[in-house]
DNA sequence: AAAGCGGCCAACCGCAGAAAG
DNA sequence: CCTTTCTGCGGTTGGCCGCTT
């Protein structure tokens, strides 16, 4: 149930509806198309991705193109189970800095913005859950009893920016 | 053994901000 | 300074896989 792709009825008159185009592919990438993009990008280089996929010889658009490289086929793109240190990180980093995933990913080294959204739209918003905790906020479930709010305000305020660095690796804020 | 359900991951879409002309 | 174009971000969807009934 993929949203209707309606061209030219766009709001955004000047914008170029850059998937919709006709003879773009999308959906999953293959072994062949992943080799021509990073083959493409170690010889070129990045950017210029509205023009990429053309130079290239891809039949994706520039967006589809960007996002595979970042997610997926850059060499510093560590893949592989979330250790719990990154998972504490996420966390407070998440309670600190809010949905900023790029934010987020940028001090968690070799990880995407989408893997670690992906990551707390699942694990860690259950966890959360499990634990009376909102995910989104943070704060307590159940406002109930003695409308201790004094709850919320410490879960909010409990981890200083000084605090953030605990054990993580070093470059975590730079 | 088959069907249904739920969870996870990869990918797409639209919007906003930045940069260039 | 204004307009246009491009890039990057965040939210959401769809497909696949594994587990449970």
């Amino acid at each position: 149930m993929k949203k209707p792709i309606l061209l030219g009825t766009s709001t955004a008159t000047s914008r170029t509806p850059c998937c919709s185009k006709v003879g773009i592919k999308k959906g999953p990438w293959t072994a062949e198309e992943d080799e021509v993009l990073a083959n493409y990008i170690k010889i070129e280089g990045g950017g210029r991705w509205r023009t990429l996929p053309k130079r290239a010889g891809l039949l994706r658009c520039g967006k589809s193109c960007r996002l595979r490289w970042m997610n997926y086929l850059r060499p510093t793109v560590k893949r592989g189970p979330i250790a719990p240190d990154e998972e504490d990180l996420i966390l407070r980093l998440h309670r600190l800095l809010g949905n900023r995933w790029a934010l987020i990913a940028g001090r968690i080294p070799g990880r995407t913005d989408n893997e670690i959204k992906n990551y707390r739209n699942t694990h860690l918003s259950k966890n959360l859950i499990s634990q009376g905790i909102d995910p989104r906020t943070h704060k307590p479930l159940n406002p109930v009893s003695h409308g201790s709010s004094q709850a919320n305000q410490d879960d909010d305020d409990d981890v200083p920016e000084s605090n953030l660095t605990p054990q993580a690796p070093s470059n975590l804020l730079n």
